[in-house]
DNA sequence: AGACCTGTTAGAATAGTTCTAATTCCTTCT
DNA sequence: AGAAGGAATTAGAACTATTCTAACAGGTCT
């Protein structure tokens, strides 16, 4: 579903940084196997095609690439950080049975009814909604 | 608004606990400061009544309380677990500006329109509401 | 009083992440 | 092309928040 093709370099470029080939296969690897991997996940499978990467690169790139916006990041109470390349707003169900997340869809009128609970004087540049339960 | 005076000591007896002086002294510095504190924090300020409390023992007096319902557990990105003795439906409201927190009240139509976004076999036993801004 | 169980304690251990300093790699500039 | 300078990468140390471990204390029940 509807993510662009690629606009990493432009990204990049906008915010005057260089495209490397880390930062190439992190963020691909990411748009390949969205199931919010860590960044020692992604440590492990940027490895397969670079491996002579570091974490503290994994770790470098995955913070340039939400300051890009071009990755989200989800923590899911004190476990490690998550990466998700899906930038529609969206909401994530976590399975506890499982340890999967989901993205959930999040209509605007929702998002809209969200915000409206704020009283004046509350600006919020960000929503986060998270679902922890089970799934059939 | 309205919690009620103090089921600690019932609380504790239902799932079979002491009542002991340090989950008295912790809950009640919750109670006495409801501005979502670290646990080193509760640690600081149980430390002027029980001077000889150790950190370990705030750790699990809060997680007794957390497993008791009588404290909400509250993470905001990677920052150290904050607690949370306001037990209706609320969201949080994460000034950046200032670090602090507010509780935002939560009417149930909202929760309930949230709960909607939900797919069929999609089961939440919780959901988590936050909001990052700044505040006038 | 003795046995037992719950809770507390100090300190060690762990996990995830960030920091540091050294090195490598581009990109200009001449 | 060669040199200078900045950006990015790297390995490993450091750090923070939390959990674990093992010993000890305190209350309870016979």
């Amino acid at each position: 579903m509807g993510n662009l093709p690629e606009p990493l370099a432009q990204r990049l470029a906008d915010s005057g940084l260089r495209t490397t080939p880390q930062r190439e296969i992190v963020y691909h690897v990411l748009l390949g196997k969205r199931d919010h991997p860590t960044a020692e996940e992604v440590f492990a499978r940027v490895k397969t095609d670079l491996p002579t990467i570091s974490l503290a690169t994994v770790y470098n790139c995955l913070e340039t690439l939400v300051t890009c916006n071009l990755v989200r990041q989800v923590n899911f109470e004190r476990g490690p950080t998550r990466y998700c390349p899906n930038l529609e707003p969206h909401a994530h169900f976590h399975d506890e049975a499982t340890g999967k997340t989901h993205d959930i869809e999040l209509p605007p009128a929702v998002l809209d009814h969200v915000k409206s609970v704020l009283p004046p004087g509350f600006d919020a540049r960000s929503v986060e909604i998270t679902f922890r339960g089970s799934k059939r």
